[in-house]
DNA sequence: GATGGATTTGACCAAGTGGTCAATTCACGT
DNA sequence: ACGTGAATTGACCACTTGGTCAAATCCATC
């Protein structure tokens, strides 16, 4: 913890990435509980250790800095998203994806509550986001699902829902984990937990759209 | 719809009722879209069409204001849970379950997500509400679950985890609208889809949990 | 050690915040 | 008409907000 000076010579702009990725963490969390409206620039500041006019000196706008935020957590859904297409077999490929959303929420709530929070307030600022890419991966995808359904290996189903289910359970254990812990006694999801439920997510889903 | 002269004499406070109704949903959609802390007192007297000074006389601070509003979510959060209790056959019990809880979520998305934005900032409020009234409803019902999965009624799960796919699915009708309406070229769903995707949840459930 | 751009920051500002208050208006029983 | 309590509201207050700015400090290069 106390290895402030391991980098002996790359001193170049390495000291203002590093205090970019302070700012833009402090500014995650402070996103995640408040909200874009909520959250203010002073207490971003204070979290990440800056003046706050240093913070406007990196990013010259509240919402500058909301946008790189948001940014980030647009690439890694999508790159969730893509564990959906290795493999041609629905069980696989379901399976890898849930797996894939569940250990998102897992690894980085914040994002997933930055997302939940912006949609929330109308999704200013990723509605075009949602209303291309987003819904193009929806269509392909479900044109591959009707392709499962047509050669019977999965129920008949409208694909969007199905799609909602999965968001949506994935993504609860990641917005409503404050919930969850007060339902568990108090604490957070073990690791043995939350791969008991990341399991039964995947399980019952699968059997739910799998053919008698 | 236009009964507005049905009571003939008990003028009495029927107008500071009316007023404070007013007030209270413009509460709930301000905070609705905003949190609790984004929520500004001057947006919700605006929208309800009083001056900002005459919201304070009808609730005492804004805090007061959001609490009212959260109190009667959870009402209408346990009165869909009963729905559970109808029945004593699985399948039965659960359909109602999912039905009430699909058709609360269309009825009062605003509710929905306030619980949402409300979880999203650490529960402050309904913590307790939480880890008391909540947390008995879920054990209860976890026994309810068990004795159906000893029956060999329902294949063997951790209720609990249930319960969070019903919520999240169910909930995330309502709090994800704006991202549904974005993927569904930008119009809400109609009732027909919404029937639909309320089948299919029920639907997915059910043969996600029934036993070979 | 001088130069000059990058960085830091205290002080400041206009606009907004939740909340108060005293002066007014209203509704109604007498 | 009058008195009285409930209801209304413009003006106001202390504090917070996002953002600015100029003066200071750093630091690599010559």
């Amino acid at each position: 913890m106390t290895d402030t000076a391991q980098p002996p010579r790359p001193a170049r702009s390495a000291g203002r990435e590093l205090k970019e990725k302070g700012l833009f963490e402090a500014a995650r969390a402070v996103f995640a509980e408040e909200g874009f409206k909520g959250a203010t620039t002073a207490e971003i500041a204070r979290r990440a250790g800056v003046p706050k006019a240093n913070l406007h000196y990196y990013f010259p706008t509240k919402e500058a800095l909301y946008r790189a935020v948001t940014e980030e957590i647009l690439t890694d859904w999508l790159a969730a998203a893509s564990s959906f297409d290795e493999k041609d077999d629905p069980k696989e490929a379901i399976t890898a994806y849930i797996g894939a959303k569940m250990d998102l929420a897992r690894a980085d709530p914040l994002g997933s509550r930055i997302w939940a929070s912006e949609i929330l307030r109308g999704a200013p600022v990723i509605k075009d986001f949602l209303e291309t890419t987003l819904a193009e991966w929806l269509a392909s995808r479900e044109t591959i699902m009707r392709r499962w359904i047509a050669a019977g290996k999965i129920r008949p189903l409208e694909a969007r829902y199905f799609f909602y289910m999965i968001w949506a359970t994935t993504q609860h254990y990641a917005d409503f984990e404050d919930q969850i812990r007060a339902l568990n006694g108090g604490a957070p999801l073990s690791d043995e937990q939350f791969q008991k439920a990341k399991a039964q997510v995947v399980d019952t889903i699968l059997h739910g759209i799998t053919p008698l």
